[in-house]
DNA sequence: GCTGATGAAC
């Protein structure tokens, strides 16, 4: 590329020309002054570049193997390379190396790397190690901190260092307001997420892009709508791209296909390039049977424009073919992806599930075992599903099996699936015996529980369960109430 | 130096 040769070039060239009085002052004794150039910071920039060209392996070769002046030039882009190739063991070594090397206790700004890298690569507890043997923590520090608890899924974590901040008078900054939000937004709280909005507005960042877009997907995640699309509407200059893609989410996560559709499409008209997130938002927007030519457009759409299918973008377009129940599409699809991700493979699944075809689902399974992946939650349920639909009662006791060897069996849904699994089979004993291993119980375990001793003539049993329902303090719901008078008519009691 | 928006299930 030409252009961003002689960009480059000329960007070269004005730094070196930038203090005048130093090219003056070299004039007088030119060779003297070339010697002194020392050769660490010439060194350290050349690790630098091979972090910033990716190669993790490269970048351990050429560190140095005793300490060194530069601590800081050193380790940042080693650990930031670490966070993100998502590399812990890696990590975990440099981070021996600075100990070694006494660098860490001294820089409040490699311990804040450190931080940052143990996020990122998703071990928190790392993380919180690091951060708790930092005496004077800069805002850097405590953004790095909450950034790794939000990324880790541990919303209660931020609420409690929000607190922390608060009492300790720690000054919020732009930059601390994403992770806040976000977790407002995952932990469903419009009242907490109003309260750190407040705060934005109070610190004046209520018009900073990036405060204002996880203020949008915030008010969506706590399914204010009309809040989301009220600020929306204030920005001022809408040429930012995640601006409209969080606008677009939120309206299609909550199922409003044509609101999303609708903005979308004045995206367009304001000329502004869509992404793989927008991609992803317009085909869930695209799930229902009505759309799906319009999904089929972006499909084609997205296959000119990505060389290669991105991730959530080819789950997005298998989960809209299950959708629009054309399962040969989102089987061809799938097949054409490189790289194969659980999610991708639990959409197909679910998908021959959802549209009835069981034993597709089952075979589907071995080719998803064959190819080494290990199921998860989701994949138990949706196997779980098919075998009690298909009566196959050895197959769920043998997915039993393994859900109690992992530890999924004490997971809601996975203990709700296998109910009904034994319920369908005519099981009854094993379905009273997951029931009572369940550690927590909701309002359709219990349904699915008295429904599976109706349905297999224990009219007794779920008249006793009944009873228990209404002991404790559970909504008894129209399916719970037709269960109990099919047991009923069973003992032809009408009392 | 830290940051924002994505795909699956009973």
């Amino acid at each position: 590329m030409p252009a961003s040769l002689v960009h480059l070039h000329t960007n070269n060239c004005s730094s070196i020309f930038a203090h005048p009085p130093m090219l003056i002052q070299t004039q007088i004794n030119p060779t003297l002054k070339i010697p002194s150039f020392s050769r660490k910071p010439i060194q350290t920039h050349t690790l630098k570049d091979i972090c910033l060209r990716g190669n993790l392996k490269e970048a351990f070769q050429s560190l140095p193997v005793s300490s060194n002046d530069h601590p800081d030039e050193t380790y940042a882009p080693v650990l930031e390379l670490c966070a993100q190739k998502k590399a812990l063991s890696q990590g975990l070594q440099i981070h021996a190396h600075m100990i070694k090397s006494c660098s860490v206790s001294e820089s409040v700004f490699l311990a804040t790397k450190l931080v940052f890298m143990y996020g990122k690569c998703g071990s928190v507890r790392n993380a919180e190690k690091v951060f708790d043997q930092i005496g004077q923590r800069s805002i850097f520090t405590w953004n790095a901190m909450i950034g790794a608890y939000v990324s880790n899924g541990k919303p209660f974590e931020v609420l409690q260092t929000y607190k922390e901040m608060r009492v300790l008078g720690v000054p919020l900054y732009a930059y601390s307001f994403p992770s806040l939000l976000k977790a407002s937004g995952l932990l469903k709280n419009l009242y907490l997420g109003a309260e750190i909005h407040g705060l934005a507005v109070k610190f004046g960042y209520d018009s900073t892009v990036c405060v204002v877009n996880s203020l949008v997907a915030m008010y969506a995640k706590c399914d204010d709508l009309f809040g989301a699309r009220r600020l929306f509407g204030r920005i001022d200059q809408k040429d930012d791209v995640v601006s409209w893609n969080s606008i677009i989410s939120a309206y299609s996560s909550n199922g409003r296909s044509m609101e999303a559709l609708e903005l979308f499409r004045e995206m367009q008209k304001a000329g502004l390039d869509s992404n793989t997130y927008t991609a992803v938002a317009c085909l869930q927007a695209c799930g229902d049977y009505s759309f799906r030519k319009l999904g089929k457009e972006i499909h084609a759409a997205v296959l000119k424009s990505a060389q290669l299918l991105d991730a959530y973008v080819a789950g997005a377009l298998v989960a809209m073919y299950v959708r629009c129940c054309k399962m040969s599409e989102a089987v061809r699809t799938f097949n054409k992806l490189e790289e194969k991700d659980k999610v991708a493979w639990n959409s197909v699944l679910t998908g021959f599930i959802q549209n009835g075809m069981c034993s597709e689902a089952l075979h589907f399974f071995h080719d998803f075992q064959n190819a080494g992946e290990k199921p998860d939650q989701v994949t138990v349920i949706s196997i779980l599903v098919a075998c009690g639909r298909m009566g196959y009662l050895l197959n769920g006791m043998e997915l039993h099996a393994y859900a109690i060897k992992i530890g999924f069996d004490l997971d809601l849904q996975v203990g709700n699936t296998l109910i009904d699994m034994y319920a369908k089979c005519s099981c009854v004993n094993y379905m009273g015996y997951a029931f009572n291993r369940m550690p927590d119980k909701d309002l359709i375990s219990w349904t699915t529980v008295i429904a599976g001793y109706a349905q297999n003539s224990y009219a007794l049993k779920a008249f006793e369960l009944f009873r228990e329902v209404q002991l404790i303090d559970i909504d008894v719901d129209p399916m719970m109430i037709g269960s109990i008078l099919l047991a009923c008519s069973e003992l032809a009691c009408v009392s």
